[in-house]
DNA sequence: ATACGACTTGAACCGTGGTTTAAGTCAACA
DNA sequence: TGTTGACTTAAACCACGGTTCAAGTCGTAT
């Protein structure tokens, strides 16, 4: 099993070393192991939990509803039936908000479009 | 030409009437014009307008990035040229961001398909 | 032995994007 | 004429998601 300090794993995901340290106050990152000197270890699960943290907040999950459900996975198989509805209602968040976004592209495009056009007919 | 007051305005889009007073302070909404009480009244051009900062904020565009294109709208055709950068840009933007979700999804896809696999054959 | 770099902590600080509050003005309706 | 409701302002307040700071501790290389 491969341990990392916290400024390689924070290199392999792209984020400052700052960012995971407040990610475990938050209660997102539970049971980080530590060296003989004190310092963050990361083993290749918690990389994995990380990455799941990452994917959370990539699609804008609120800090408060990640701790939510990490504190349902170390609770263990009793919470699957609600993470797996969390996950669902997430899931149709995100859509919504892509297709939000995708609706608002197109007057954007639009935009780009005209400007286009104008700037041609010069 | 139709005017509407601040809370038909807001009513119309949906959003709180301060956002409207918020975003006109912070230079978003120029020259919005005011009946003989002081009051706000919002003409079909400043509807169109207010549309535009609202796609711009629905996908994700800092307040003062708005502003910039709100004043190169109000500086005229000379900036046409910025402006369609400034689109094109923002619209690689969200692209880019729509594509990260995206890829976020299927992480949330996968726990997705563990937890429903798992309850079902228990 | 010492200097360096990477790490530790708690607390303070920050930008963003609004929302709320308090005190007041005005138009319309009873 | 008085009350009601929608509006006005500036300023204070807020949640969120980190980032930065100060002071200190280690392990390693010279």
């Amino acid at each position: 099993m491969k341990y990392r300090s916290i400024g390689e794993a924070a290199a392999e995901l792209d984020i400052p070393d700052s960012t995971i340290r407040y990610y475990e106050k938050k209660g997102l990152l539970p049971l980080v192991e530590r060296d003989k000197a004190g310092r963050r270890i990361f083993s290749d699960d918690q990389m994995a939990l990380l990455g799941t943290v990452m994917c959370l907040k990539n699609t804008h999950m609120p800090i408060s509803d990640i701790k939510q459900y990490v504190d349902w996975i170390v609770e263990g198989e009793r919470t699957l039936e609600r993470r797996l509805e969390m996950m669902n209602r997430h899931k149709q968040a995100v859509l919504d908000e892509i297709a939000l976004m995708t609706e608002s592209l197109k007057g954007i495009d639009y935009k780009i479009d005209r400007y286009a056009r104008e700037l041609g007919k010069k």
